[in-house]
DNA sequence: ACCTGAACACCGTTCAAGT
DNA sequence: ACCTGAACACCGTTCAAGT
């Protein structure tokens, strides 16, 4: 199992193959059957373990800022997806469904009940922002290998592009390709302004 | 490029590969080579193509209602998206930098600008609403697959789940695993609702 | 009972050899 | 000049044969 990481977080998950894990350990792929049902399973099962490293605040219900309370929990699941950068694309293949993804579920859920949000809201709130989240992180990847092949290219073409065309663009071609952590926090304060009036909408009546 | 859009939608993803598009189109991979750089190449034409489908509203700037517009560019693509179901993991293997991707771009760029949005926050707003419907595409590709699989599977899980230790996921599981749409939706009204907070706190200064 | 080499049906990519 | 069969180095998965 930390083998299977270890394979994930330095060689990309293309690399996750039966064939290299089995080799690594010093074993079989025909081998390998027998602890996992197939390569989806070990797949699950790395996942899994990722997501035990998220951390959410279980702190008493009652307390009055539940926005940073949130912000902080999408922000580390965040934060380990960036530190195994390779896991996101694994998770558009399989929908976590392991103990670890139940109890980041049950966190959240509970902080945002807590903090009065109606059951009607609590949960269409939990999946814009767990999704939210794992758009961004699915997209850092990409971002990287991008990145890693020529870093300056997109900002080049850019600002080679053509003015009569694409004014928009071009005006904006200073700050367009930013930081992708940047754009993560400003969307993600988007959502919770948008959360905070719906909430305090649904107070008042 | 048709039948190559063909097994994309018909048989997913991975079916797109040379040795099958050659087989279709009956020749050989290595003639395709000389059509294509590579499979990123292929893939990147194809990409393009369909980006060519969606549509943003080319309007007049200065109307009034930049909302509706945003909202239906967002939701725009995320339809086309939909549509081409399996188009979605391709955009995680190489960001778009076809002619149809930038003139989607420079239109909702445009667009922002035109309704009074800063420099400054016209791009963030862009790349947060972009990544935001790239993040949902993917999501949904991933749902589509495990729903085909077991429709009501999830939602069995959850309404086992142990009371005790998961009340809040317990209490709502009712509306746990609701259409993607709906999530995608709600998310995307929450966006455009902080996004015209901030450009009205700054039109106030 | 447990393990595994080898097989089967696939990939992307390259290249010598054919027309 | 253009095309392609065959090769090379990979996959996931299965199974007969070994210990």
């Amino acid at each position: 199992m930390t083998t299977a990481l270890t394979i994930l977080d330095e060689d990309g998950a293309d690399a996750l193959s039966l064939r290299m894990l089995a080799q690594r350990l010093g074993s079989s792929t025909a081998t390998l059957y027998r602890h996992f049902e197939n390569r989806a399973d070990l797949v699950a099962q790395v996942v899994d373990r990722i997501i035990g490293e998220i951390e959410v605040d279980d702190e008493e219900p009652g307390a009055t800022h539940w926005q940073p309370a949130v912000r902080a929990a999408a922000v580390s699941m965040f934060k380990v997806l960036s530190r195994h950068r390779n896991v996101a694309v694994l998770l558009t293949e399989q929908i976590p469904t392991g103990p670890n993804a139940a109890v980041y579920r049950e966190r959240v859920l509970a902080l945002l009940l807590a903090h009065g949000f109606p059951q009607s809201l609590a949960p269409r709130a939990y999946a814009s922002l767990a999704r939210y989240v794992l758009g961004f992180a699915m997209q850092l990847t990409a971002d990287r290998a991008a990145k890693s092949r020529d870093e300056a290219r997109t900002s080049a073409a850019l600002h080679r592009i053509d003015a009569t065309r694409f004014p928009a663009t071009r005006a904006l071609a200073d700050f367009l390709p930013m930081p992708i952590e940047e754009e993560f926090a400003f969307g993600l304060d988007l959502l919770l302004a948008g959360l905070a009036q719906m909430r305090d909408q649904h107070a008042e009546t």
